[in-house]
DNA sequence: AAAAGCCCCTGGATGC
DNA sequence: TGCATCCAGGGGCTTT
């Protein structure tokens, strides 16, 4: 579930009423994909300074230390005044003084992983191969371009790699390309410059698109108050097989890349 | 170095 | 109703 917006959004929501939280218990459930890597009883007493976000990881720096959480597949973050009993599906609690965090993840491909510093080793493990952030100034067009040059896999796949730009999964990729008037299978390396921008643009607007109301609610994603998403209600392609293009009535085609869904209007997405 | 495949895990939808 | 099969938004790791 979560991309980028989906953890942006969740950011967002946890950022004001953490700011200052102090720790003071942390609970484990079943395993998640990573071990915590240290002990629970030693964050407790720790402050929570800020919670930024890089890819689709959120990290919360902590007076020593910080927490790398991520929300897998199925993940989603809620912030409850007192801590409710643990469901099934609960596998992480964080105690503070601002509120009770709780990871809720049925599908465990989430994770929350604590790391001395964003430099360690521990830490840049799952974040020093991560491309550019989309949304930030050192995005461009044209160093987008060049990137795409030198590569030969399908532009869709590039795109979930993640290590071009980050942060774009299988529903915003599969709705920039069609934006951006692309096939999802075309050769990186054979988009030209033109519409590598066109691109950049379709990522950067879909994104933000999405954030802005709240991201996509399929499945099991809420925002950290229980709050449904509405970009669901808006693709243009992506669950969309069998039903008519938007734009141009012709039927949406699914196909299968790299084990994932593909979604696109082969009449607006020629090549 | 880059690309392609393989999994981790669970639940919901679908089909017989 | 019951059971099997397929599918799902991620991404690190292994193999080619």
């Amino acid at each position: 579930m979560p991309e980028l917006p989906e953890v942006e959004v969740t950011r967002l929501g946890l950022v004001g009423p953490l700011q200052g939280a102090r720790i003071e218990a942390a609970y484990l459930g079943k395993p998640l994909r990573w071990p915590l890597q240290c002990l629970p009883q030693s964050l407790v007493g720790r402050t929570i300074l800020d919670v930024r976000r890089r890819g689709k990881y959120l990290l919360m720096d902590l007076s020593e230390g910080l927490l790398l959480w991520h929300l897998g597949m199925s993940g989603s973050l809620r912030l409850w005044p007192t801590r409710p009993d643990p469901g099934l599906h609960d596998h992480f609690d964080l105690m503070t003084t601002h509120g009770c965090l709780r990871l809720n993840d049925p599908r465990r491909f989430g994770a929350v992983v604590y790391a001395p510093a964003e430099s360690s080793p521990q830490a840049q493990q799952l974040l020093g191969h991560l491309g550019l952030e989309p949304l930030q100034s050192a995005f461009q067009p044209q160093g987008f371009h060049q990137a795409l040059r030198q590569r030969r896999t399908a532009i869709k796949q590039l795109l979930l790699a993640g290590d071009v730009v980050v942060g774009v999964g299988n529903i915003y990729a599969c709705e920039a390309l069609f934006l951006a008037g692309i096939r999802p299978t075309l050769s990186a390396q054979r988009i030209s410059r033109p519409r590598a921008a066109a691109l950049h643009a379709a990522i950067q607007q879909v994104l933000s698109r999405a954030i802005a109301i709240g991201g996509s609610s399929l499945r099991d994603f809420t925002g950290t108050e229980g709050q449904s998403g509405y970009f669901q209600l808006e693709t243009k392609v992506y669950d969309r097989e069998g039903q008519p293009c938007r734009e141009c009535g012709t039927t949406i085609r699914r196909r299968v890349q790299g084990q994932r869904s593909t979604f696109y209007c082969p009449q607006c997405q020629r090549n």
